[in-house]
RNA sequence: GCGGACGUGGCGAAAUCGGUAGACGCAGCAGACUUAAAAUCUGCCGGCCUAGUGUCAUGCGGGUUCAAGUCCCGCCGUCCGCACCA
């Protein structure tokens, strides 16, 4: 093959791709003698065109796996697409295309350009989420769970849309309103299906303690999500002994500083009654209508109404406290209902002020005894009981277990955990979802859908031109018979949220027989993933949902693994700077997007009318802000290496990437620095060693190998760079041109086309393999990773004075001896005996004079 | 409000265990090659001064240590998560 002077990115990605295809080069090997990595990227939703984003996460999972290739594992690479979800409704309503075609049309174009990426993953394991094959296997797992106990259906309330006529989740509700309808939204009590991740909150948050790599972040904000608080359960007698209602309360040692009793407004106790007074129905309607935004909760009142009904105390009957309904105890945590201690609680404080209610104080921290509280602030530290009769002059701790012994004594209350975790809600009104598998029959009430007759096919002919529920209204779909009697009965028509679908993929991968949704045989050979990539936006919701599905089937009896993800990565987003104009009072600013802009060194100009736009601060690419670059101009014109090498240079994988134009330029200047490079792997000069050289470039395959074991893809593409400039800079030898062999197996899991490129070209004796795909990376020669001389700091008084290069490993007395030897010392000495000398030996020695 | 992370040149960063701060890249400057441009190559590239193997410098102020970007205490700032969670 003659060489080309440049690098012909182009027809090379596109040559490689196709003979990677042919060889199958990817394929699990499942060669019992190799260990097994899992390498997964979270999955894409099929949103139409990929971003960059999915470019930077793609390329660090594609590294990682080839690399574990080159490094003998069988390595399980999949990719597939989370289909199910709004957009394609929402794409149905707008443009009158069926959701199934958007889809499957965004997934084709969207595998072409992932394809042209040269992503070594094995497509035969190709999935979709919205295809009967996948969910129909979906199904049966929830009817697994509603067998062993983990499927409910309770009613709760939800954020419903009035004209769109759907359920909105609490993301989509924006100041109160729909965020595509803009309609008032309301809360409705529907019926809704439940799994039961509550019964594993215990285990979820244990569990976190085994998963040492992932980061400290996700595991953090899974343990506040799960958030466990213990304390005391107990119940109010009404006055007068008849049964009242249960509170929480996570501090019992403050219940002789009680002046009140709270209930929600949704307390089954303050709708009852409410029947029979307009006044408090009136109140309870008010509240529900309060906003939950983070500004209006700040500022939101603490309101009250007062029942005019009272409670006993439980260490002291004769003490009645007034029962008030409120608008700060909400009805899903704990009981639904508080006693209230104002002296040590900021909101009660605040609301004992506004309704003159007492504030007695009963912790003290020191000589602020007098049982009256005084002040803004409620005292929450630490301190002795006071005015509390039995518990006086107790620690906190101690008086809270008082409390709860006496409590389980006397038989009015119980210690008790509460988590802050809810039941996961899966039912969506929604169309383009996997149908939950139930019939619903007068005769026998809820029926599941006998496995053999799944899956549950959603009907082609749906109608999307007005909103709600198209299945609901469906002419026939939901018309069955049951299963059970043969009688007339109606199907489920609520369809899974799409979180169920994202929770069990990383199996249907690793095993897809068509007969169930995996063999656990082979489950065991690859579960858990060992790495897994995506964005921290998923720490909680999708990866929560994924240990607890795991978990369950665990529970069930169906896989072994209680964790699916053993090490999680989560990747920073990619930025661009925004470049807009102000376009006067009152108006938002215009944005153009980066083609449209002519960048100099310190300023932007429109290329139309070549004025300045305003810089702006690089922030995430979106739409809105116009700052959006696209992978397939840039494939084009840079090819897939250059941006793949881009993506992985500068910045820590985990922090944000701020695209550049200057960037992707000089990562391409690169790409053909090395193929000028690769053209000299025969250039021997006269045939002789360069130990120098031989130690850089040992030492760059073990830090390479290091640093791509670790994530740290931006270390490794510096020492690479620095490798070449020590190649390019030495002069031609036998140890330069395996150099410059060697150095085309250190790129090729970043630039995976150029290096077969520069392999094919090589003479059939230097090459190992036909392609470098199956190639191995290189040994380190562990002789040559140390130096034999090292360059020792001399220090006097900390402050460096003189280096010495001394031979590697020569004893503390030596390295003293040379460094007080050194003229310069000598000279700052000035004679005088030193007072102490510090040697650290191979790295610096330190005088104190 | 609670919890967490981060703060190093013009920019992205490195410094893995408390041991020579700024590797590597981007931008910039000077030069070579060229009719010219591109491409390529060479050198410089934190501040200050008396120009030295001088001095100051890792958000600010203290501390521990022979030695601190790294450890401790207190501030300031930025970002993220959660949030009337009893």
């Amino acid at each position: 093959m003659t060489r080309e002077p440049r690098f012909g990115a182009l027809a090379a990605d596109a040559r490689w791709q196709k003979a990677w295809e042919a060889a199958n080069s990817f394929a699990t090997t499942d060669s019992v003698d190799k260990p097994k990595a899992y390498i997964l990227e979270m999955f894409p939703y099929p949103s139409g065109r990929i971003h960059m984003g999915h470019v930077r996460n793609y390329a660090m999972g594609d590294v990682l796996a080839r690399f574990k290739r080159m490094t003998g594992h069988d390595v399980l690479h999949p990719m597939g697409w989370d289909a199910f979800g709004m957009p394609a409704e929402n794409a149905a309503m707008e443009k009158g295309v069926h959701p199934g075609g958007w889809t499957r049309d965004n997934i084709a174009s969207m595998r072409g350009q992932l394809k042209r990426l040269g992503l070594a993953i094995d497509w035969s394991r190709e999935l979709a989420t919205c295809e009967p094959d996948y969910y129909g296997q979906e199904q049966s797992l929830f009817l697994d769970l509603f067998a062993a106990g983990l499927v409910t259906r309770k009613h709760s309330y939800v954020n419903w849309d009035p004209v769109d006529m759907t359920v909105l989740a609490n993301e989509q509700v924006i100041d109160g309103r729909g965020w595509r309808s803009g309609a008032l939204v309301e809360k409705k009590k529907l019926s809704q299906w439940f799994l039961k991740i509550t019964d594993f909150a215990e285990e979820l948050l244990e569990g976190l303690g085994s998963l040492e790599s992932w980061p400290d972040k996700v595991r953090l904000m899974q343990e506040n999500w799960i958030g466990k608080s213990q304390g005391l359960e107990f119940s109010f007698k009404m006055a007068g002994g008849a049964p009242g209602f249960a509170v929480f309360t996570t501090r019992p040692d403050t219940l002789y500083g009680a002046s009140f009793a709270a209930i929600s407004p949704d307390h089954p106790l303050a709708e009852r009654l409410a029947k029979d007074s307009p006044e408090l129905a009136a109140f309870i309607a008010e509240c529900r209508r309060q906003g939950t935004s983070a500004e209006q909760l700040e500022t939101a009142e603490k309101l009250g109404f007062d029942t005019g009904l009272a409670v006993e105390h439980p260490l002291d009957p004769n003490w009645h406290l007034p029962v008030w309904v409120v608008n700060y105890v909400l009805m899903d945590y704990g009981t639904g209902a508080i006693f209230g201690c104002p002296a040590h609680d900021q909101r009660d404080l605040d609301f004992a002020h506004k309704y003159e209610l007492p504030v007695h104080r009963v912790i003290a921290d020191g000589d602020e005894t007098a049982q009256h509280f005084t002040g803004d602030e409620a005292y929450v530290g630490p301190g002795k009981l006071v005015n509390s009769h039995f518990l006086d002059g107790m620690t906190i701790d101690e008086a809270k277990a008082a409390v709860i012994t006496r409590a389980e004594h006397e038989g009015w209350g119980k210690g008790t955990t509460v988590w802050r975790l809810r039941d996961w809600g899966v039912s969506r009104q929604r169309y383009w979802g996997t149908p939950i598998p139930f019939i619903h029959c007068d005769a026998c009430g809820l029926v599941p859908v006998p496995k053999g007759q799944l899956p549950v096919v959603l009907p082609d002919d749906a109608d999307f031109s007005v909103p709600g529920n198209p299945l609901d209204r469906h002419p026939t779909w939901k018309h069955v018979a049951c299963p059970s009697c043969g009688g007339d009965a109606v199907r489920e028509t609520d369809t899974l949220d799409t979180f169920v679908d994202s929770s069990w993929y990383f199996l249907r991968f690793a095993s897809a027989p068509s007969d169930k949704p995996f063999d656990p045989e082979v489950i065991r050979r690859w579960l858990p993933v060992d790495q897994y990539i995506g964005g921290i936006e998923h720490a909680i919701l999708h990866l929560l949902y994924a240990r607890f599905w795991t978990r369950a089937l665990k529970h069930m009896g169906m896989i072994d693994i209680a964790e699916p993800f053993a090490s999680l990565f989560t990747q920073g987003m990619v930025t661009h700077e925004t470049y807009s104009r102000v376009q006067g009072e009152g108006l938002p600013p215009l944005f153009f997007t980066p083609d449209e802009i002519e960048r100099s060194a310190d300023s932007a100009t429109l290329a139309a009318d070549g004025a300045p736009v305003d810089i702006g601060r690089v922030i995430k690419m979106s739409k809105s802000k116009k700052n959006v670059v696209d992978p397939d101009a840039i494939l084009d014109q840079y090819g897939a290496d250059a941006a793949r090498w881009f993506m992985l240079s500068d910045s820590p994988p985990e922090r944000d990437l701020p695209w550049s134009e200057a960037g992707i330029e000089g990562a391409w200047r690169f790409v053909q620095r090395l193929w000028r490079l690769f053209g000299d792997t025969e250039n021997v000069g006269d045939g002789g060693e360069d130990k120098g050289l031989a130690r850089k470039l040992h030492q760059a395959i073990a830090g390479v190998a290091a640093d791509i074991e670790a994530l740290g893809f931006n270390k490794a593409v510096a020492k690479i760079h620095a490798l070449a400039n020590d190649v390019e800079k030495a002069k031609p030898s036998a140890t330069r041109a395996e150099a410059c062999r060697t150095l085309i197996l250190l790129v090729a899991p970043m630039m995976p086309h150029l290096a077969e490129e520069a392999w094919a070209s090589l003479p059939d004796s230097q090459r190992t393999t036909a392609m470098i795909a199956d190639a191995a990376w290189p040994t380190a020669d562990p002789v040559l990773l140390v130096d034999d001389e090292v360059t020792i700091a001399i220090q006097m008084a900390g402050k460096l004075r003189d280096t010495m290069t001394l031979a590697k490993g020569l004893d503390k007395d030596a390295v003293e001896a040379a460094a007080l030897a050194r003229p310069r010392i000598v000279e700052l000495l000035a004679g005088a005996a030193p007072k102490k000398v510090i040697v650290v030996p191979d790295r610096l020695v330190n005088i104190v004079p």
